[in-house]
DNA sequence: AATGAATGAGCCTTCATTCAT
DNA sequence: GATGAATGAAGGCTCATTCAT
């Protein structure tokens, strides 16, 4: 992929990240303890002695990945809200699961996802930062949505909080579906998920019928 | 069950059972690689050779964990859903979701469905049995509801694989949300599971608004 | 050395003893840090797991070695000087180095003085320790029987804390000549000690000429 | 001996005496195995490499370092001794002491002597070279020094090599006290040492009632 | 059946050393 | 000359596993 340089050419910037992506795929794949730093190092291209010149040690790697997985994550997120104000906001959440697909599902930092679940109780700071950073922000996101489509009359009041989780439940759902149980699972998640969507949808507006028809390519 | 000597319960039968509630605790809390087992022969009392009489090694201690766990979770479901039969198809879902957070959610059983993702890819194995057993179990159970209540004229005509997983993810989600993030998360999965239940399966009734005034105490 | 039991025989009680040994073997050969535990456990004839058993880490063998070698080398002289107490007090001070040499200076444990000196800046809460359990607490009874000979009129009135590390000098370099500069030196502590500590007695005594002819085997 | 471009000192002849002004530090204080060539280096001003371009490796920078002590220790002392034939041999014995102090004691050089103690027999071929340099040639003169007070017969006939480590014993553990047990240890060498070369001399003279008033200015 | 001393493979981490720039 | 990215050997430490008691 370089130009052919030199095999081994000095490439100071580039290689954090190429030594992060390596994190992801092994730490993804193994889980944190389970994975050899020498691992990563090897898929990176590099020896084991490299890592330790960009990160303190395993524990400051692992978290250096997590946080390099939260911008990408949830500011787009906000972005696209911003843009999409003014849609009905039965769109609007179809819209946030496409994103959520595109940008997390699709993506193969989603694995940090399954990564944080496992070693929440391990790294109890780091799971705290990750909930509060990417968590809580798309549940924000989710919650001001559902209030929005209660206010303007589009969904029948209900509690939002509770409505929040039945949304992230999929999300959620969709990403350790296809790290876990990935293998030969027909319905995957491009199959299942606009269709749980829209059944969610239905049954939060106020006139069901009419929705039953949104375009599906929105998710 | 306990009859002879039953103040220290050091009755040799009793052993396997109580070095599998360990591991299920260590197991769970640290995850496959980072639990030791002289942890786990501690928290069972015992010291690090015991194990060993009882099982192979470590990982024969994880797969046996992990079966132990499946005939609890998925007999019970079935036999509900015999007894249930008769009833309508949404409340027999309200009933699925009950049984679920009844003897999975609110037992420290629950643990092994966050154990399976994480470990799932270091014991494609076992994570295939687990799924076959228990993943694609109830799946089938989520699906026949489905499909029984289209039949019954109670839910519009859906795609059925798609609403299983509809069905399926606030149910692990429920799982991964106690064990994962569960520090001073209000929305519990108590308050906001039922009411997502309530959602769907408004999403899925030909006549939603009937279904609005379900009584709440069944899910 | 043990009867013939079996070849790795299990012998808790005596491990810790056998590795300080072998420790105090290895360190003192090589110091601290090219000291490695592997090393250490071959010499005492075990694994490189074994150490870990009975000390929580290098550092922690590293003291207890030190700990270990403060007894034996400060208690003795105590009571030799409780029972020497109405001697001369040169004769006194004789028996002192005499004391130095058969406990420590004729002793492996000698070594450690070396190990500390060369170790102080690394491990300065050990040496502090060191210095005050063992060099002050030699340097105290030091300065007590120079202060009795003063008092006694055997010793001209003289600074005493001078005089006190005049007696520890040659004390000191006995062991570290011993240990460094060992190689086919001719005069070996035995040779000069009695000696110097004669002349430096001599030059502390109000009426030298009469102590030119104390019995040399007292020292 | 500075000319050109002072300020930065980064004249290439500089650089090999700045990295061994590092080296003493580094080595001094952490031993030979605990000091790292990039603390050295850095200490000196430059990056991990440079070291490398002076010195073969990290053993030939240590060696080099003990060979830049040694000729600025003796050789002063040959010409001093050279000046001073002529006087008593007591006072001479005194110089001798002083210039110790003077050009080994007081400078940061003296560290050497508890590095080659340490390091001793992890490179003997460096401590024998020390030793014959270093040690024998300061015993050499404190022996033809006593030879000599006795051929005068300022001094009483005595074992001359005994007496010649009974002089060294409290030159090298002034060295030793100031550096590894520096810290709040109230008689430094400077209190001590002319009282316990006094005391040494007092030992040795015939009539020592005369020295008893030498000028304490002397040591 | 249970213990726990001992083993040794394996992994994290450091650091002397090299070499392309 | 000087740099500093990269290497890889070495060593601290853990822990699954064994086995004599």
């Amino acid at each position: 992929m370089d130009q052919p340089t030199q095999r081994n050419s000095r490439r100071k910037e580039a290689r954090p990240g190429e030594i992060l992506d390596a994190a992801l795929a092994i730490f993804g794949e193994k889980g944190y303890a389970a994975a050899s730093i020498e691992d990563i190092a090897k898929r990176a291209g590099v020896t084991k002695g490299t890592p330790y010149l960009y990160f303190k040690n395993k524990e400051d790697l692992f978290k250096a990945l997590i946080i390099a997985s939260i911008s990408p994550t949830v500011d787009g997120l906000t972005e696209y809200l911003k843009e999409a104000q003014s849609l009905p906001v039965a769109l609007q959440l179809q819209g946030t699961l496409h994103f959520w697909k595109t940008n997390v599902l699709d993506t193969s930092r989603s694995i940090i996802l399954k990564l944080m679940m496992a070693e929440a109780s391990n790294f109890p700071e780091v799971a705290r930062f990750y909930q509060s950073e990417v968590i809580e922000k798309i549940t924000d996101q989710l919650a001001a949505l559902i209030t929005l489509g209660i206010e303007r009359g589009e969904f029948r009041p209900i509690n939002v909080e509770s409505i929040t989780h039945a949304l992230l439940a999929p999300m959620i759902y969709a990403v350790l579906q296809k790290h876990c149980f990935q293998c030969h699972q027909h319905p995957a998640p491009e199959d299942w998920l606009p269709d749980s969507v829209q059944v969610l949808i239905r049954g939060l507006l106020i006139q069901p019928t009419i929705n039953t028809n949104l375009p599906p390519q929105h998710c």
